[in-house]
DNA sequence: CTTGATTTGTGCGTATGTATG
DNA sequence: ACATACATACGCACAAATCAA
């Protein structure tokens, strides 16, 4: 009998994600595995993967024959940018109310450049969609998503109404899971300025962004621009031995 | 009898390593876990232990039974933004040869909106240290460290000559383990394009780091600007269910 | 449509090593 | 020297997903 679709480890971290948003003193202590296997009933083993889990977000960090302490916790983390978040979840985060403000799109074929990175034939088509995000009703973010064709795309996305592209591509039952990504920082051209409704050059954070299905197949070329002042991406980086 | 420094784990996770940088097909798929176990004559836990580190990074994609898949290599990642690696490492990496144009640095009290970063008092000092780093001789990033002081540091600082700062706090039984950073897009200010020798504004990639020891505890707080147009910062984010 | 083989995912138990205080 | 706590490693069992016969 299956009690929850969710897997042990899962609400294991959840559960010690909770002691960690509870938690209010400095670098405070977790309970150790040992304490923690025993107070969740599950085993130790179950415990370590639930905390290297934490630990690959930045939350912990485990002092070998000391402990796990606690660095930061959720609540005050608004977009962590290792964690693959829709552009509505990273405004919300952020304390503003998300919008759309324009949508335009058109079914064309593949960019030179593009490819190789989807992984199709020059002669394919892709969906292209070009959106303008904003927060609290200023434009905060444009996008512009090459998504490679799949018949009938073009008439399925007019009906359906759904700010997500994600959505939009789980009812062709393909589901995002990752994307590589290259981050630069830009300074805005004329045609970021308009999009954006700029008076003057700002610095614009550009992420140039492949998604991958749960399969390990892309599907999505994108280029996102963020008005850098106006969110906060934060991200743990790690020594490697 | 200690045969190596080296995990078992991380052993594996080179050989595995090499297998992805010879591969040569789109999407190649592994060696099974059984398999991996058999031929390195480890345990399935331990390459799994591998295989997890590897896809913490980006290199593969697993997919519930059916297999792993080589998604990318080590040999065309310049650089991955969530590896805490040196500056010298990063312009090697980037094909260029590293060089430090200046260097400045003084003892001073701690700047007041940096005491709670570093868990420091306000009336405590701190070593001050002003770079700009090159590549084949052209100045490419600017960083301003601000490291928790500790008695006779500048005497020592004057005398060992390292260009890595990680070097340098070794000396103190210091290992900076992993930082916490915020990632902007700025343009370049005066100050910036003279440190940078700019002639006009840019846009530049500004980390603002807090790196913390293996013990956990911050030690050393970091603004660095990084010219973008000279970097290739990549980062694989995945979507958290 | 069912069955079986293969492969990754989840979970438990145990033992030993290593760092810290 | 000792206890505590995390790190590493092995073996085993079964679940779940996929695919082909």
């Amino acid at each position: 009998m299956k009690l929850t679709n969710k897997s042990l480890y899962s609400q294991a971290r959840d559960a010690i994600l909770n002691i960690i948003d509870n938690s209010t003193e400095f670098m405070a202590k977790l309970p150790s595995e040992q304490e923690l296997s025993e107070r969740l009933g599950v085993s130790r083993n179950t415990i370590r993967e639930a905390l290297k889990s934490l630990e690959n977000e930045g939350f912990i960090a485990p002092r070998h024959g000391v402990g796990t302490f606690i660095i930061r916790d959720s609540k005050n983390i608004k977009s962590n940018i290792a964690v693959l978040d829709s552009f509505t979840k990273i405004i919300t985060n952020h304390g503003y109310t998300p919008g759309t403000k324009s949508l335009y799109h058109d079914r064309r074929t593949v960019p030179e450049d593009l490819t190789s990175k989807l992984n199709i034939n020059e002669d394919s088509d892709v969906l292209y969609i070009d959106r303008i995000r904003t927060a609290d009703g200023k434009p905060v973010i444009y996008v512009e998503d090459y998504i490679t064709y799949i018949d009938g795309m073009m008439e399925r996305f007019n009906s359906i109404k759904t700010e997500s592209i994600f959505e939009f591509l789980k009812s062709y039952d393909i589901k995002i899971s990752f994307s590589s990504c290259n981050i630069y920082a830009v300074i805005s051209n004329e045609k970021l300025q308009k999009k954006l409704s700029l008076k003057e050059p700002k610095a614009l954070l550009h992420l140039e962004q492949v998604h991958y299905s749960t399969k390990g197949i892309p599907i999505m070329y994108s280029d996102s621009y963020f008005l850098s002042n106006k969110f906060d991406f934060n991200l743990v980086r790690k020594v490697i031995d």
